[in-house]
DNA sequence: TTACAAAATGGACGATCGTCCATTTAAATT
DNA sequence: AATTTAAATGGACGATCGTCCATTTTGTAA
């Protein structure tokens, strides 16, 4: 028997709204489960379901049909690459150099903890449907946005130290240089997955960088300041 | 009334051939047709004989079935995909430099007729059943292999003219990097076709290259050998 | 404990899937 | 012209698709 005390408090955390709460996050995640392990054509309902361990009703229920949990796995997708990016590059102490920040970003991004097998199927999985998904397009647009922000800003600041002819215009370039470079990575990945070498594809990056800018990258990543 | 001569010299060129390849054909163009305008997931035989105008028994008589069919499609778009590209590549003179070479495969890889929506759509249409279909990695494969090889020779050639440490590594992951590039440009296409500027991806790739091997490309290409 | 309401169930439903074959069409041969 | 045979047709078939709702279960309030 719930004591008083707590049904008086009851905003959403009461027993109905966790369990509520937790099927509905089971959906999602045998969805992408799915999606890693069938991919997107073959994943039905009745996969779903039978992954999930749940009533064929609850997708009704929850999502208003497939679709709709389509959309929620997608976004449910996004926001797991996030987190866990984030949460890698929150190590990089505040007062880094732009060149370790950038570091970072394509050491996190080429990690075990956001490139791997999981995530490289439903991520070409979703893509490959995108033209027919609105919110899959986003999906793919937000990673995009987000991380180019954050190299660009970086690369500005070394573009500007290196006092190249236009600096935006080569931060801007570096950008979505880095970005494409990932992308291929990624592609690389997916198609030879043994054959992949994680350390391999951040030195061809970096080798690229350090091309571009000597004084602040070599091939095993970023290097001081020479001020 | 076919004439005598014709019908003793008959090997696979007669009336009744020849509409027999074409109905092939018509299946596997409509196929891709499909797959470029509603997405793998979406194409079904009846969208595909919709298309092609034929009737439904056609692709098990000619295919074995629906996975065949998928099959000869892949091969199919695989097949134009180099035809095209080598159509573009054949016009750099033999005895162009090697950097000559590399900038007609980036130009050519990015190119209205290479990359443009048809092409793209169904590029990724596929790879994302790409775990599922063992032909459909061959060809992502496949690709792959060809251009690097070409991309590894001319590389080799500049790395040893520029006299650097490890001719060889370097050339390789110039190589890699130059596929990793296009593959990324590849995606940005796929996600912001509109947006999407051809110059712009060549100069960025450019950028990288010329910081690599300054004294083989700028801004806009490839320069003549100093020797 | 009883009554209420939210959540979950699982099967029914029509639509569509891919396969396959009895039949028809038409090219090639006699 | 008659015959043969390869090619094409289009509907039947069972399986599976996604949707939806009548019913049951279960947490919460009276």
């Amino acid at each position: 028997m719930p004591d008083s005390s707590d049904s008086t408090t009851d905003d959403s955390t009461g027993r109905r709204a966790q369990l509520r709460e937790r099927n509905r996050l089971a959906l999602i995640e045998a969805t992408l489960d799915c999606v890693a392990e069938i991919g997107y054509a073959r994943t039905s309902v009745s996969t779903i379901i039978d992954k999930a361990g749940l009533s064929r009703g609850m997708i009704h229920l929850h999502f208003n049909g497939k679709d709709g949990l389509m959309d929620a796995a997608v976004q449910h997708a996004s926001d797991l690459y996030y987190q866990n990016l984030y949460k890698l590059l929150d190590k990089v102490r505040p007062s880094a150099w732009p060149q370790e920040r950038i570091e970072a970003v394509i050491r996190s991004d080429l990690s075990e903890t956001i490139l791997n097998q999981y995530n490289v199927r439903i991520w070409y999985g979703f893509r490959g449907e995108a033209r027919e998904r609105k919110s899959i397009r986003t999906f793919s647009d937000t990673r995009d946005s987000r991380l180019r922000g954050l190299l660009f800003e970086a690369f500005t600041t070394i573009a500007e130290a290196t006092g190249v002819d236009d600096p935006a215009q080569t931060a801007r370039d570096a950008a979505h240089g880095t970005l494409a470079f990932l992308e291929g990575m990624w592609a690389d990945y997916l198609i030879h997955p043994d054959a992949f070498d994680r350390d391999e594809a951040c030195r061809i990056i970096f080798r690229f960088l350090s091309a571009l800018f000597p004084q602040h990258f070599d091939l095993r990543g970023a290097i001081a300041d020479p001020h």
